[in-house]
DNA sequence: AATATGGTTTCTCTAAAGGACAACAATTAT
DNA sequence: ATAATTGTTGTCCTTTAGAGAAACCATATT
């Protein structure tokens, strides 16, 4: 049996490596949603759920790990028609786009 | 007194005019959500309900009005933090973004 | 008819970013 | 210890965002 799990991070521990404890400014406007987007913590959320290395998102969507490694970590913005790919075809889920007025 | 909104097209012109009338299949794609995003439309909305032209808005981005018209119409793909400048400087608005599982 | 306004399209150009590949580090299992 | 798995990072090449300016089209106004 292929355990799965076994060296994904948590989010928690994501978060912390990526943005700080909570309390320091960085990482509470991160959860506020204010500041720039992160959209690579929503990315890695989102592969955690689906209990997916980045390698198996990777080959999903024809890209490779290290790209989607960039991307989770806010190294790389990619696309919004790349990000759309990563998440219909990889994740099987829908990308929201909207502005507030 | 200036006269505003003179030469703006409708939401429903513009649409019509980039993905044709209601019934086609590009068209309900647009309104049902699918397919690519069409970021344009959103934000040929937005500028519309500020009742700003595109020069206006361009103008209180640091960007050009044939930029924003490219953007509007799918011809570029303005980078996630170009909208956001673009939205939060220009319109007094925020970029939301999501991932649906 | 002429002028002004709003929008589209074309062109050129360059700095920046996308995205691939490979080597690397870190953790866990055998 | 070593091998396997996951994730990170450095390098490299190619694409494109986005500026800038211009011409062009459509509609409205005088």
């Amino acid at each position: 049996m292929k355990t799965k799990n076994n060296n994904l991070i948590t989010l928690e521990e994501f978060k912390e490596k990526n943005y700080g404890k909570r309390g320091t400014k960085q990482r509470d406007e991160l959860e506020a949603g204010y500041e720039n987007f992160k959209i690579g913590v929503l990315l890695h959320e989102a592969r955690l759920e689906k209990g997916l290395t980045q390698e198996e998102l990777a080959s999903k969507t024809g890209t490779t790990k290290s790209y989607i490694s960039k991307i989770e970590n806010n190294i790389k913005e990619a696309r919004i028609s790349t990000l759309q790919k990563i998440v219909e075809l990889g994740l099987g889920g829908k990308l929201e786009l909207s502005i507030k007025l």
